[in-house]
RNA sequence: GGAGAAGUGGCUGAGCGGUUGAAAGCGGCGGUCUUGAAAACCGUUGAGAGAUAACUCUCUCCCAGGGUUCGAAUCCCUGCUUCUCCGCCA
């Protein structure tokens, strides 16, 4: 959520901002609304101290035994006024609280202008792109043998979109989770932690995934509103919903690791082959809290620490700046990671870091307290490191042989046991 | 799933339906004292919103949402959460 105060105060110059990530704000709806919230916020407000009052009155009336029978029917009627102004200013605020929520973040100076992802804006190329000496093949193919990823297994149990690891290849996935969490937590001490992978209404709001993204979301049947989690930036960023920090304790960094659920609406006929465009996936999240003049220093940082996951693991990547039209809903600024995919001939995202600066703390009223000072809004930060899934992909794409082998990175040897190929 | 109890400010904890935004204690901040610290003493200390050029004034908030009432932290209903007991269970 952007803050009202400056869309009050600047309505058209946001406007503009935000029509360059392809969101057009009906300036003169927002102001009209505006205008009649705030007359009728007085006027509640005079009512309010008026019926205070009356009935301050009437108490010392009655202590004093003295009769408040006009009195009370003064008060009556104020009440029929009261009662009246008082349901069209709800109605109102709640009109103007959900073009609220409905609006995206700005994006910040230092976002390369553009009208597609086209105009994404490479920053860095790093390690180098494999050359092969056969035709490589791709995950489906090299995952078929012994079946170790088997689609048609997981459709027999659930449906399209799903995957079945066996064996080794079961095993790499479950290796990687741990080295990355190994990563984060000794190496750049990131608090690991656990969350729950069913969420509320609230906390899809407060991060932004709704109420825009209600399709993209898999609702669980039931008495509550309760989600499947669609990444566990949600969950551990609403960690701090409607707290108030001690400024001492930033920045606060958090990774989780945890599977992600998501129905892929709209992505029909994309990515259908394989394991890149899944329903369900495993991802290791980072999460930071911290302040405001902090927040851009600590996202290149952030970005850094879901790079050496990738350098580690020796896959050749590069780093890309979304440009305004690219830009997720509740991101002022967005990094994604791209890995080598063989089988694609291309790059293909397999982290994406952004600071979302106060947007989604204004939402959760996430906040921290500097000394003495007036509590202010925190900024979040968040970076898959990385999509567990896709990185599975990447390895064993670009580390095939001629007979289909996979040779592993030296990094996670130990994590297999010692296995340095999967045959 | 069944039966009970409870949810008040950073924390503990009072609060007959009427100057209670809320006693008291702890903690925090400022001060006195002290070479310094501790102790003691004094003062201060919630959040959000609106009006105003400003001093200030007003409104809302005692888990959440409804209701009763001239007036609700206090009464009623629903939900959520926590605790205790029983049942079931990885």
């Amino acid at each position: 959520m952007l803050d009202p105060k400056l869309l009050r105060e600047n309505s058209k110059h946001l406007a503009e901002r935000l029509a360059t990530r392809g969101f057009s704000l009906d300036v003169a709806h927002f102001e009209i609304l505006e205008k009649e919230r705030r007359q009728l916020q007085i006027k509640t407000q005079d009512l309010q101290n008026k019926r205070n009052l009356s009935s301050k009155t009437i108490g010392e009336a009655k202590a004093k035994n003295q009769d408040v029978k006009t009195l009370l029917e003064e008060a009556n009627t104020l009440n029929e006024e009261l009662k009246t102004t008082e349901e069209q200013l709800t109605t109102i605020q709640n009109q103007l609280h959900e073009l609220y929520l409905q609006i995206p973040n700005l994006p910040q100076t230092t976002v390369p202008l553009g009208t597609s992802e086209k105009e994404n804006v490479t920053i860095r190329t790093v390690g180098t792109v494999p050359s092969f000496s056969f035709t490589p093949q791709d995950h489906v193919a090299l995952g078929s043998k012994n079946n170790a990823m088997n689609f048609d297994l997981a459709s027999k149990i659930t449906g399209a979109r799903f995957v079945v690891l066996q064996g080794q290849l079961a095993r790499l996935q479950r290796a990687l989770i741990q080295f990355m969490l190994d990563i984060h937590t000794k190496e750049h001490s990131y608090q690991e932690i656990y969350t729950p992978y069913i969420v509320h209404r609230d906390s899809l709001l407060g991060t932004g995934q709704l109420p825009k993204f209600e399709e993209d979301q898999f609702a669980l049947k039931g008495e509550h509103p309760y989600y499947l989690l669609p990444t566990a930036e949600v969950s551990v960023t609403n960690v701090l919903r409607n707290e108030i920090i001690d400024a001492k304790k930033l920045p606060l960094k958090y990774v989780c690791h945890s599977p992600c659920f998501r129905s892929e609406a709209g992505s029909y006929g994309k990515d259908t082959r394989g394991m890149i465009r899944q329903h369900q996936f495993e991802k290791v999240e980072l999460v930071q809290f911290c302040l405001p003049e902090s927040s851009y220093e600590l996202h290149e940082a952030l970005t850094q620490h879901a790079e050496i996951i990738l350098q580690r693991l020796a896959l050749p990547y590069r780093v890309v700046a979304l440009c305004t039209a690219d830009l997720g809903f509740s991101a002022a600024k967005t990094y994604d990671l791209e890995v080598w995919l063989p089988s694609q001939n291309c790059y293909r995202e397999i982290s994406s870091c952004s600071n979302f600066e106060a947007f989604q703390a204004r939402r959760m009223q996430a906040r921290f307290r500097q000394g003495t000072n007036k509590p202010e809004l925190l900024h979040t930060l968040n970076g898959s490191a990385l999509a567990v899934g896709r990185t599975l992909v990447a390895i064993m794409e670009n580390f095939q042989d001629a007979d289909g082998h996979i040779h592993l990175p030296s990094a996670l040897w130990s994590y297999m046991g010692g296995i340095k190929i999967i045959t």
